[in-house]
RNA sequence: GCCAACGUAGCUCAGUCGGUAGAGCAACUGAUUCGUAAUCAGUAGGUCAGGAGUUCGAUUCUCCUCGUUGGCUCCA
């Protein structure tokens, strides 16, 4: 038999017969211990079952169970011994769709008239836990495609055949185990044997290829491990997060909240979270100014005519609230702040020297959401974008983007953000403006990230139909990515409102636009910093930065003092001077997630000093009180600095 | 908008297989003056999301509406 050559990851390479299987070739290249923890194999590039025949030349890798690969399959196998779950106990007359493995579990869509509930998932568990116990193979076959359309077609099953029917190849694989058959491409685990720990977790609806115009599904949800002590961690850690989600810490910290009375999607910023907004804007404020940016306000209204120029009305008009009639004139709330600032624009004639004009507005906008879409502060329907719009040169392009990336990147910082996807999006089927133009700021959007030093994806075709966009996404605790900052190139508003500039030449020429927003929504950028800090702000943002407790009334004067002082100070104290018992006032400001109590005990008045409790239990040594004003307007410096993050 | 679940006092939750509801915390009143995560006692607080239907009787069953949650779609 010919002998080939496998190139293993260390970069040897090892003789077999070809024609082995990879479990064959396994035995040659690994211990006993290791193999055992082994399900599948990468060839070349390609992720292969154990029991796949080598007939060439490869790359040779093992795939461990304990590997990101080894718990996609584990998952993706999960999802068809469901699938077979499923089938065995509510009969042929459910209808499967697609189910493969997601980043934290996999899920399997399924068509049936009556509804799954809840209730199921335990009978459910409990015939994949038998057919666990059978420990029955996953066996690939490969047929042609038109036997495969004939075996689905004659299951009862058309969503495979509608699948298969996409499939431009002549040969398809299907993977059958026990009494299931599934057209996939693999690789599985060697067996059933293999899934120890999984659960059904949820059901919601999907729509039959993510398409609102076709038929709701039933996906049902489910995770799987290698083992229960790794289930368990999940299902603690989704129990953990769930303490930290801004929808619950708004409430007892008291930040915010919306009520049915005044709508859904419609945001009450309470005391505490209006002044943590304020402090944000502040910062915000500073650091435009800082950049060379002016601010602007505009209206929350406009005529429905501004709204036709600027095309919002043909391409945004589904997600704009219906109008409203003043004096027989149509006017609609603003779903953004774009024509307005061009209105700014056009008050004279601007000049290539003013370029680039940098204007920046916290623009409320109001937008229409399904209600479906609503989500606590993440997803609203009336929020304050940090919005800016630079107007100038293609040329000045790639240093202004990188410019906005630089504050950007600052401003994330200083909040604590450091971990986030980039995306590059471009252009769509659908556009306006010249190839010549979409390539020009394509390529200056690319250099600026790469300038930047940011790994960036490229989401091809993605861009909105004005021009190409950079977006930045941060995930809250339980994974989701929110999209925060957006960066966008306009030719499309320049031009429909005729926007011009004289030019060195003397010549009118039309300007570009750059869109961007660096925290995308105060609401959500909100959403996401209370879950990022699980409501334990730092100091220079904490809405209550220190509560002064008396420990009995004979200090009650000293108490006062020192809070009025402080006051006066810039410190943001609150008072606890109750008849209550220390624990009690400690347990309350603990709650609160206050940074920092001040106790007054007759010592205190005595010394004229306050005793620091900080959040996490510590104590700081006695100081004055122009000790603890400095502690804090240094701690004020420095977080507005972005020092200390990384 | 679509699929599913849920909606009981300010908050967290119990409860009624149909006979108009209960706890803890919070609030209020009083006592207590107690140094690092809950002092004790008392008082008050609910058209059981809203509407309609079935029933002698509905918070409980049915339907509709509103809202919330988890997804899908869409997006800052």
């Amino acid at each position: 038999m010919a002998e080939i050559f496998l190139t293993l990851y260390s970069g040897e390479k090892k003789a077999v017969a070809q024609g082995v299987t990879v479990a064959e070739a396994l035995k040659e290249l690994l211990s006993n211990k290791e193999r055992k923890q082994t399900i599948a194999a990468r060839l070349d590039d390609r992720l292969v079952d154990l029991s796949a025949v080598i007939e060439a030349d490869a790359r040779f890798a093992p795939i461990f169970a304990e590997s990101p690969e080894g718990l996609e399959i584990l998952r993706h196998s999960a999802a068809h011994v469901m699938a077979e779950a499923v089938l065995a106990l509510f009969g042929n007359e459910v209808k499967v769709a697609i189910g493969p493995a997601t980043a934290d579990g996999f899920y399997y869509d399924f068509d049936r008239s009556e509804p799954f509930s809840p209730d199921d998932f335990e009978r459910i568990e409990a015939k994949m836990q038998e057919i666990v116990a059978a420990a029955a193979p996953f066996r690939r076959e490969t047929v042609s495609k038109a036997e495969a359309i004939a075996l689905f077609d004659k299951a009862g099953q058309p969503y495979k055949v509608e699948l298969l029917g996409e499939i431009a190849d002549d040969t398809v694989s299907l993977y059958r185990q026990g009494e299931f058959v599934d057209l996939c491409r693999g690789p599985h685990l060697p067996d059933t044997s293999w899934l120890k720990a999984f659960k059904v977790i949820k059901l919601a609806g999907a729509y039959w290829r993510g398409d609102e115009k076709r038929q709701m599904l039933q996906r049902l949800y489910g995770t799987a491990f290698f083992d229960a002590k790794a289930l368990k961690a999940y299902l603690h850690q989704l129990e953990e997060a769930k303490k930290r989600d801004h929808r619950k810490l708004g409430k007892e910290l008291e930040l915010f909240s919306i009520q049915e009375q005044v709508g859904p999607g419609l945001i009450l910023w309470q005391p505490k979270g209006a002044l943590l907004r304020k402090l944000i804007e502040d910062h915000w404020r500073e650091e435009h100014y800082r950049n060379d940016y002016e601010l602007l306000f505009t209206p929350h209204i406009a005529k429905r005519d501004m709204w036709k120029t600027s095309g919002h009305l043909d391409f945004y008009g589904e997600n704009m609230f219906s109008a409203m009639e003043i004096e027989e004139v149509s006017y609609q709330l603003k779903p953004m702040n774009c024509p307005f600032h061009i209105a700014i624009y056009k008050t004279r004639k601007r000049s290539y020297r003013e370029f680039p004009l940098r204007w920046c507005e916290l623009g409320t906008v109001y937008r229409f959401e399904k209600t479906g879409a609503l989500h606590g502060l993440m997803r609203v329907r009336g929020f304050t974008q940090d919005d800016a719009h630079i107007f100038c040169r293609p040329d000045h392009l790639e240093e202004e983007i990188f410019n906005i990336l630089d504050l950007n990147l600052h401003i994330l910082k200083t909040f604590g953000f450091s971990q986030y996807d980039v995306y590059l999006s471009t252009r769509p089927e659908k556009y306006v403006g010249s190839d010549e133009h979409w390539e020009q700021a394509t390529s200056a959007l690319k250099l600026a990230l790469e300038k930047k030093g940011l790994a960036f994806e490229v989401d091809p075709g993605e861009g909105v139909f004005y021009g190409p966009k950079i977006d930045i996404k941060i995930r809250d605790v339980l994974g989701r990515a929110w999209q925060c900052s957006t960066i966008q190139v306009d030719f499309n508003l320049p031009e429909r409102f005729e926007l011009t500039y004289t030019g060195e030449d003397g010549k009118e020429h039309q300007p570009i636009m750059i869109h961007r927003a660096l925290m995308g929504s105060l609401e959500r950028f909100f959403g996401v910093l209370i879950e990022h800090y699980a409501g334990a702000f730092p100091v220079w943002l904490a809405p209550i930065q220190a509560r002064i407790m008396n420990i009995t009334d004979a200090q009650l004067a000293y108490a006062e003092e020192v809070y009025l002082e402080l006051r006066r100070a810039g410190v943001r104290i609150e008072k606890d001077l109750r008849n209550e018992k220390l624990n009690y006032k400690i347990r309350e400001a603990q709650m609160q997630k206050i940074p920092y109590m001040l106790i007054v005990g007759d010592k205190e008045v005595e010394s004229r000093q306050v005793t620091v409790r900080l959040r996490d239990g510590q104590n700081l040594p006695a100081m004055s009180i122009a000790e603890f004003a400095a502690l804090i307007a240094r701690e004020n410096e420095e977080g507005r600095s972005g020092a200390g993050n990384s």
